[in-house]
DNA sequence: GCCAACGTTGGC
DNA sequence: GCCAACGTTGGC
């Protein structure tokens, strides 16, 4: 039997790359190259499946908000960035045989028809305890409940 | 541009 | 294995 899906948040530098630039991707997909945090990448490497949601999270914006939605289209494998000496991303410590890095490829699902800035999802009550919402949360792949990802949704799609 | 809150590194 | 120093994130 298929496992229930997952939820999750994925945060982007919009002047980096933004919502609008993976709908511009051929079949509107990337491979989420760049993230060096083991937390971020345990839940890539290991968590991430298929068919999987995601919540498209613009930081270091004005305002800083949830974008849209988009999906897991490909299931984690070497993030190649780590290999690559030009890249700023390259590790030394990284090998072919023994990878440091994993992303996953996503898919554009949808760009929300109102955009969620932080402030906004503060005020809601159901997104209490959120991980995006807490205190010095700072990692830029969370895990999302069914229910906060379903009243984000719900908001953006309004 | 500031800085609080974290995470990582490396000397010991 | 501790912890100081340093680096990064990301809201403001």
């Amino acid at each position: 039997m298929a496992r229930a899906k997952h939820y999750w948040l994925m945060k982007s530098e919009p002047n980096v790359y933004s919502i609008d630039d993976l709908a511009k991707e051929k079949n509107k997909t990337t491979c989420w190259d760049g993230v060096r945090n083991y937390q971020a990448r345990n839940l890539m490497r290991d968590e991430m499946k298929k068919g999987d949601l995601v919540l498209y999270y613009h930081s270091n914006a004005k305002p800083p908000g949830v974008a849209g939605v988009a999906e897991i289209a490909n299931e984690s494998y070497p993030d190649h960035t780590q290999f690559d000496k030009q890249s700023k991303y390259f590790d030394p410590k990284a090998t072919l045989a023994v990878p440091r890095w994993f992303m996953v490829d996503i898919k554009l699902v949808k760009k929300f028809k109102t955009f969620q800035p932080l402030d906004d999802l503060k005020l809601v009550k159901s997104l209490e305890g959120m991980v995006l919402l807490q205190k010095g949360s700072r990692l830029s792949v969370q895990p999302v409940t069914k229910k906060q990802y379903e009243t984000i949704v719900k908001l953006g799609t309004r």
